[in-house]
RNA sequence: UGGCCUAUGGUGUAAUUGGCAACACAGCUGGUUUUGGUCCAGUCGUUCUAGGUUCGAGUCCUAGUAGGCCAACCA
């Protein structure tokens, strides 16, 4: 989270504004209000950046609220789950909040504007109260229960709480403007009636808040200067407005509600509707399957913190529709994989290759850097022997110069080891290539020194010593959605767009440094790409999922023949 | 057909608030390289349209056009 120079986003503006016209900056308050029916996804993650963006640059604290005011839908494992997301991406929040700890404060006040006659008690089906409401051009008609005495409200509300009715019997309306333009404004819905028990309430309580009366009472009692939320509630803020004229205290901070796009992404749909409808109908393993948006799926995934929070960086935030391309995010995994991953050396679709020049049942061992990009990730030794693994794309019998890989009576380096040269190979009766008899030249070792050790070899491939060799199980993930926008068309459902290859076990060899590998390790398997452990991986199964590939101009070239 | 919001390269955002349109990604071209990775250099734009104000407009005004949102006892 970088701060001073850099330019700053339209909420930015709106803070410097507020504070450049008196506003105290130590009244800075800021807050992340996610419901409990479902887990974090990477448009979250965009708005956790924000609001916990803005209180770092400012200094002010940030709440994590739950805003559960609908025991209908939300339950406690996502309180959990969106809480370990938050903590992982490494957010601190200044209080952990629940809506529902202000149900009495509510309930108060809720009373208060009944007395004044500014919210009543309508005795009709939501059917009914829908018909009245009007449409965008005429105006609604007034509920026959809109003008009942203060005393008979009070009594029924009162009923209401103490569970006298069945849902849907009644409900508390607030009584504003049944001809506003705005919808919202037509005598909109306070509490309704709901026999369910809530994941902290239990059965306290029978009738719960509305979002819009709750949310910024929410703000106010926790005293959050600045409620930034998504586009599609810039017309509630009227609503926000009125509900916190009724009750503010000019000594006390009046929250300001602004509101930004939410971020939309290729190639996949972040509505925790369809989330959970991918989880429920079985197209993915869970809220953390790693092809899920998901946090908890991009972390399975391999996703680190860091590339997550500068990816959120780097899209902004503004106003306006968008569609962010999914390579900008690949982009950032790769920016700090690169530096932090450790190179190993994986061969995921091998062809055996034996140097007949070798000595049978020697081996030896090879000095490899951990990483070329730091320094202080040191190096390791690496066996090597007669009969090794490389991937089958690395040898042809023949092919031209723009190959720069083994073919036959071609040389290639052995990455951190010898050149090696294709003298023959067998194929089966179908004609596949079953192994490479290849040559090695013995003064050519890495390192060493020799004139022959430096030549310049075009290609250098990975491999893998056979007889040392680990077998793994080896996750390759690929867009769940075969579509740009898969939720962008009117006439089509999502899930017709989804892709049934997005996910291709195979078994792999990889170098026998990996046996003591453990869940979330992240590696890079040189020339292939960014792999991490899987939760499920454990040392007589090893499990890696691909986080990313490698950027792979091989393959443009060959794309363009 | 009412109200609200938005419009800057293929994508996402900037522009000292009226002063040379910038950054990142993607693409393309080269260079370096014991990862076809990384790194380095170069390249890619009539700021939705039409008028207007101004010495000067992406920014202000007017009119249009296009897109999004709004009529859940969801948030």
């Amino acid at each position: 989270m970088s701060e001073g120079s850099k330019s700053l986003n339209f909420i930015e503006h709106i803070v410097e504004e507020d504070l450049s016209n008196g506003f105290a900056k130590e009244k800075l308050r800021f807050r992340f209000p996610p419901e409990p029916n479902g887990y974090l996804h990477i448009g979250h993650a965009s708005s956790i950046c924000l609001n916990f963006g803005l209180g770092l640059r400012y200094k002010a604290p940030v709440n994590l609220r739950f805003d559960d005011t609908n025991p209908a839908k939300e339950e406690q494992e996502y309180v959990d789950a969106i809480k370990r997301d938050v903590e992982w991406l490494g957010f601190k929040w200044d209080t952990e909040c629940f809506a529902s700890d202000y149900f009495q404060q509510l309930y108060d006040w809720a009373i208060v504007l009944i007395k004044q006659g500014k919210a009543y008690v309508d005795s009709q089906s939501s059917a009914e109260i829908a018909a009245q409401k009007g449409t965008p051009t005429e105006a609604g008609k007034p509920s026959p229960f809109r003008e009942r005495s203060v005393e008979e409200n009070l009594e029924l509300f009162q009923a209401m709480k103490e569970g006298k009715f069945k849902e849907g019997e009644h409900v508390l309306r607030a009584k504003i403007d049944m001809a506003s333009s705005n919808m919202l404004m037509r005598d909109p819905l306070m509490y309704r009636i709901l026999h369910r028990p809530h994941h902290r309430t239990n059965t306290d309580w029978c009738i719960y808040p509305m979002y819009d009366w709750a949310h910024g009472e929410s703000d106010y009692v926790e005293q959050v200067s600045h409620s930034f939320c998504t586009l599609e509630f810039a017309m509630h803020r009227e609503l926000y407005d009125w509900f916190l004229d009724q009750v503010v205290d000019e000594n006390k901070v009046r929250p300001k509600q602004r509101e930004f796009a939410r971020r939309n992404f290729s190639h996949t749909v972040v509505s925790k509707r369809k989330l959970l409808q991918l989880v429920e109908q079985g197209f993915v393993s869970g809220w953390d399957d790693p092809r899920m948006p998901t946090i908890s799926g991009l972390r399975r995934r391999g996703y680190t913190p860091e590339s997550l929070i500068n990816f959120a960086n780097t899209i902004g935030i503004a106003k306006r529709e968008n569609v962010v391309d999914v390579s900008l995010l690949e982009f950032h995994v790769r920016e700090h994989l690169n530096k932090i991953a450790p190179r190993v050396m994986a061969v995921l679709d091998p062809l055996k290759v034996v140097l007949t020049n070798y000595p049978e049942g020697e081996e030896e061992w090879l000095e490899a850097e951990n990483n070329p990009e730091d320094e202080a990730a040191g190096s390791r030794q690496l066996p090597f022997s007669r009969e090794l693994y490389i991937e089958k794309d690395d040898f042809k019998e023949e092919a031209n110069r723009k190959f720069f890989r083994l073919k036959l009576g071609g040389e290639v380096r052995l990455k951190n080891g010898y050149i090696i040269k294709a003298e023959s190979c067998t194929k089966d009766a179908d004609g596949n290539i079953t192994e490479v008899q290849c040559t090695y030249d013995p003064k050519s070792k890495s390192g060493s020194g020799t004139e022959e050790s430096l030549r310049k070899v075009k290609g250098t491939l990975h491999w893998v010593s056979a007889p040392h060799a680990v077998s793994a199980e080896v996750r390759l993930y690929d867009r769940l959605f075969m579509d740009e926008t898969p939720d962008g068309h009117k006439d089509r459902d999502f899930l017709e767009f989804i892709n049934k290859d997005s996910l291709q076990v195979i078994n792999a060899f990889v170098e026998p440094s990996l046996k003591n590998a453990v869940p979330e390790d992240r590696f890079q398997f040189q020339r292939t790409g960014y792999f991490n452990v899987d939760k499920e991986s454990t040392s007589e199964k090893l499990i890696f999922n691909r986080t990313v590939g490698l950027r792979d101009s091989w393959a443009k070239i060959q794309q363009k023949n």
